[in-house]
Parts: C-alpha cells; structure tokens; sequence
DNA sequence: ACAATAGTGTCTTTGAGACACTATAGA
DNA sequence: TCTATAGTGTCTCAAAGACACTATTGT
C-alpha cells in the first residue's frame, strides 16, 4: 500500500459547483469572476479548496464554497465527477470533485442583482478559466441523463409548481415534447409529488405540487 | 476565488480501486494485504496515491496502481465516485477517489495463486482498513444500480460469452430470474452484442457473443 | 361569450412477459 | 434414446401513446 512516509507530492484538491437554473426553457449555469490569478477576472465556476480543519467532507466544501462566495445554500446538490489532470490548473497537479447544484430561477435573482453571479445559456459559454468549460458540459450531461427516469428536473423549478410547469421543465431538458395526459399520470403513479395549494395565474387554475421524497430511480422511463 | 498564494494545507488524495467479478453468481471483491501502516497487515482495497509526476488524470492512477500492486490490467475501469472527510485516514484529512473495476474470475485466478489478491464474497467481508467496506458497499450499489439498463454486468465475464451465461449474471447481480425468451429477445434487440464462435461445453453448444459496443443506456430497462 | 390553460376518459397500439414448442449436443 | 441445455414462435395482457373531450379561470 503507500509507504508510511509519503513520498509524494499533494496533487491540488478543489471543490467546483455547476449551479443550473432553467430560464425560458434553457438551462443555465451560475458563473462568477475570478478575483486573483490564475485566471483573475476570467468567468468560472463557484469553487475552491477544501477546508481540512473546517469541511466535514467535499460536499460541505461545496456548500462552505456557495455561501462564502455568493451567499447562497442551494436546495439541490450532488455529487457529479471528479475530473483531474497535470495540466488543467497552471499551479500543478490538480483534482476536482465537480458537484452539480440546482435551483429555480427566482431563487438566484438576488445573486445576480448582488453582482455575485451571472447567469449564461450553457450552450452560449463566455471564456473560462481552467477547463470549467469542460466540466459543466460533463454535468449537464449527466443532468440530461438523470432526467428521464428521476425527479431530478423538479429541482429547477420553485419548491411548489404545477404538473404543466413540471412537464415543460422536463421537455426543455430532454429535448423533446410529451404528451401531458401521459406525463400527470406517469410522473403521479410515481408517488413523487404531495398536493400543495392552487395557484392561480392564468386561466384555469393548476393544483400545487410539491417533491414528497427523492426519487433516485423511478424503475420505469418517463419517456420512451 | 482561490488566493493566489494558497494558504490551506493541501488533503491527502488517493484513489482506491473495487476490483469487482463473479463467482458462482456472487459477487466478490479483490482485497490485498497492506504492507506498511496505517493499518498494516489488514486488508484493503488496492488503492495508492497520485503520482503528480506520471500520471495523466486519477483513472491512469488507478491503472497503474493496479499494476504495480497486483500486476493486472482490468478490461473495464469506470470511476464511481469520490468519498471524503478528515478521519477516514489517520494520516489526515483525505479524499479518495474510487473506481470501479469488473472482469472475468478466470483472468483474477493467477493474481490469486501469486498471492498477490484474496477474493472475498461482498456480503462477507473481512475487517478492512479505513472506510473501505463502505467504499465497496457504494461500489457495489452502483453496479447494481446501472445493471437494468446498461450491458455493464457482461464485463464480468470473459471476453466471449454466451445469452445464457449473461442472463446468469444479470440475474445475480439484480436479484431475480427474468425469462430467458424474453431476456434474449431484448438483449440482442439492443445491439450491445454480436456473434462470436459456437461454444461447445454441455449438450447443445450456445452462440458465442462479445459486447460490440459499450452501451451506457439501453433507453429502456431489461427487466420491470 | 370567448380564449386560454388545466385536467380527464378512453381507444389504439406497442411490447413485456409467459409459456409451449423445437433444436442440438452429451451421456 | 434419453436428458439437459440452447434457442424460437406466439399468445396474452398491461401500459404507453394519441386524442378527443370536459373543467375552470381571466379577459
């Protein structure tokens, strides 16, 4: 195994979140602006170091890293990847655990008109500094491949939504229209969502729903 | 973001292997004995840290740690995911990243005569060092987890394989016998496989079948 | 009253599952 | 020729999908 004196040097470890929000049916992802080389001033990823007297583990690194950086706990967060490299950060060697962090629109609009992030079209990318490029296309992949068969897009939306909001999430992600009848009574026989109230907003009202549990796996395609 | 000079004390970083097959329909783990404390003389993953001098990304980590711990390379290495925290090693605050890496029990069995591994049943495991039965405890979730919907359990069988023989190890792997009409209809119809030589080994030889591609989504689930 | 969106009922079609059957080898 | 395993054909039934319908609001 390793030798009881480490011989090595410590390959850099940092901790990145790719924060998607959907907005007008396109996913997008929270950039902020590096404040110190390398990169400075350069767009990237919320991020950082982990905190070895202080984070409990990588995902609280993520959390610390959100609300150190822009203020903000995110209602969704996952672990992604790990993408790692000698070349990927100009400083040596270096690892990062990529989390995947979700929230619906409103909840960011107070961080963009803090100036602490800014929200870009993940299929219209500014520059980036590192290869964060690279890693949220690595995490909205795995979003997309999520979709279809969990709960996962309710997360881009308010706590509370209705079945068509749900359904035009869903459609945006994996790019192709359903059929509503089809989709209330698949995505209800699934026990994921719990009523909530009416809401009112435009004609006919729409039943609230809200997520009663995680669903991981739905056993079954939401769409074949 | 990050200061330019970094002030932190950089976490240890490893990457820890479940070198994962099939025997009489269960599943086993490769465990070596560490030579060198912590934890000296108990069994372990095969694991080590990165060489920030030689290797390309922690996937090349993990091969090379393979082969210089147990002089094997795994047909198939998939990373899983990355578990951390400042008291899984004594050593300090730690990350690991873990992979996952299937084949056949027939390509293991001169690691096993060298002395150089012990297979043990994932559901009788030794005490181990660190966290790592709960590292294979994850690893073997995931498998389990992608076994319905990706041709990932044909890994753990040798190069050429028969329908009948990969129905059995599916049906280890998931818990539950699925109809071997139906099994073969849908294996076939996803175009993972293609036909190989006869195998005579019992009364009626089976059409040999090597995986033609790897298929990370059937789109559908072999089993409901 | 009309337009727009929410939600339901039901027919059609697909395909998963069950199962009886045939095929081909060793013993 | 008998048995064990490989592989096929086909029927049934559940569920996915299409679509026409009703319901409830704002304008």
């Amino acid at each position: 195994m390793n030798k009881n004196t480490e011989a090595y040097e410590r390959p850099i470890l940092t901790v990145d979140v790719a924060l998607l929000t959907l907005i007008d049916g396109r996913l997008h992802v929270a950039l902020t602006t590096r404040s110190a080389a390398p990169y400075e001033n350069a767009y990237a990823l919320p991020g950082g170091y982990v905190h070895v007297n202080s984070d409990a583990d990588t995902g609280q690194t993520a959390r610390r890293v959100l609300q150190d950086k822009i203020g903000f706990t995110p209602s969704h967060l996952e672990q992604a990847f790990t993408e790692s490299g000698p070349t990927r950060d100009p400083r040596g060697w270096s690892a990062s655990v990529v989390y995947l962090a979700l929230n619906d629109p409103e909840s960011l609009s107070p961080l963009i008109d803090a100036g602490r992030i800014q929200l870009y079209d993940v299929a219209e990318l500014p520059a980036l500094a590192f290869d964060h490029a690279h890693l949220i296309d690595l995490a909205v992949q795995r979003l997309r491949g999520k979709a279809a068969y969990t709960s996962i897009v309710a997360h881009l939306l308010p706590a509370d939504f209705s079945i068509p909001e749900l359904q035009a999430a869903f459609e945006s992600i994996i790019g192709r229209r359903v059929n509503s009848a089809n989709f209330r009574r698949k995505i209800l026989e699934t026990g994921a969502l719990e009523e909530t109230v009416l809401v009112y907003k435009a004609y006919r009202p729409s039943q609230g729903y809200r997520l009663v549990e995680q669903i991981t796996d739905f056993g079954q395609n939401l769409v074949r």
